[in-house]
DNA sequence: TTAAATATGATACAACGTATCATATTGTGT
DNA sequence: ACACAATATGATACGTTGTATCATATTTAA
């Protein structure tokens, strides 16, 4: 498990690297807070994970930056739905990826990144034409309970 | 397009009366300012607006309490996505509709709320079960750019 | 008409996000 | 190796968004 953070973690290395961007210590813990708390986290979260994990403050700006930062290289993404980021799951595969459909459990957070089928795409892209609109981005974020969440 | 509004603020408060819900004078200026105004207004955006068109200062408190109430009551939506409130459309058809989809214009707030077919809700919903999640709300909200929006 | 229920106001504060300027760190060319 | 430029982070302060709590007003109903 560690060790398959420690993974993911430097293949995000190296996709920086190949790109030129600075995958730094304090970038590095952000993702890693996000990789190891394996759910969605809030900028706030994350200041009071990396507190706790690795004795560092990190003033709310940092954060907001490092996020951006790591959004820019669609290394985590940003649910707007619940005001959260979350690691990107693909990392490690080989970080390309379909349009993302995340399913947010709005008890404990997890979210499972998940590919939209063209077809449902298109559709969604269908209704938003004949009203008039033009899709943003296709992102769909849906509010879930996952299976430890559900009601028994 | 007065008439029109006052209209619909007519039905709503039959629509109240027969639930035995009070549609206050306040209430009336929250749900009157979302029809107005035409598109999605966060909570404090409406409290400018009932201010500068009514004369009234509400206090987020109540405004956030009166939003509730007619979210409740399915006068008004509220757009996660946007953390905004719009007034749903359907108060004076007959007020029942269907699953809404929300093509929500990120540049103006403009809102249009379709009804997506049940295939892609369907859709959407096998996606989730599949990865182990429950669809909590099958409201989709989606990023779009509307027409005046649109870069030329 | 008075008591209970409901609705709103007011104060204070918690959580979230950013503007701005200062400092530190890294990369580059000489 | 050095100095300069570019990039990254820190620190302070503040703006925005949302809520807890207790007080007051308004409506409903016995």
């Amino acid at each position: 498990m560690m060790a398959n953070v420690d993974g993911v973690i430097q293949q995000a290395e190296n996709y920086c690297k190949a790109k030129g961007a600075r995958l730094t210590t304090k970038r590095k813990q952000v993702l890693r807070g996000l990789i190891e708390s394996n759910k969605a986290l809030s900028a706030y979260e994350l200041i009071d994970f990396c507190h706790q994990h690795f004795g560092e403050k990190m003033p709310p700006m940092s954060v907001y930056r490092i996020l951006e930062f790591l959004e820019h290289h669609h290394l985590v993404h940003k649910l707007n739905l619940a005001n959260k980021y979350v690691a990107c799951t693909h990392i490690s595969c080989d970080h390309t990826h379909a349009i993302p459909q995340f399913l947010i459990c709005i008890n404990c957070s997890k979210v499972k990144e998940v590919s939209i089928n063209q077809a449902t795409i298109s559709d969604l892209s269908e209704t938003a034409k004949n009203a008039g609109y033009d899709l943003y981005t296709p992102q769909v974020e849906l509010n879930c309970l996952c299976q430890s969440c559900l009601p028994a």
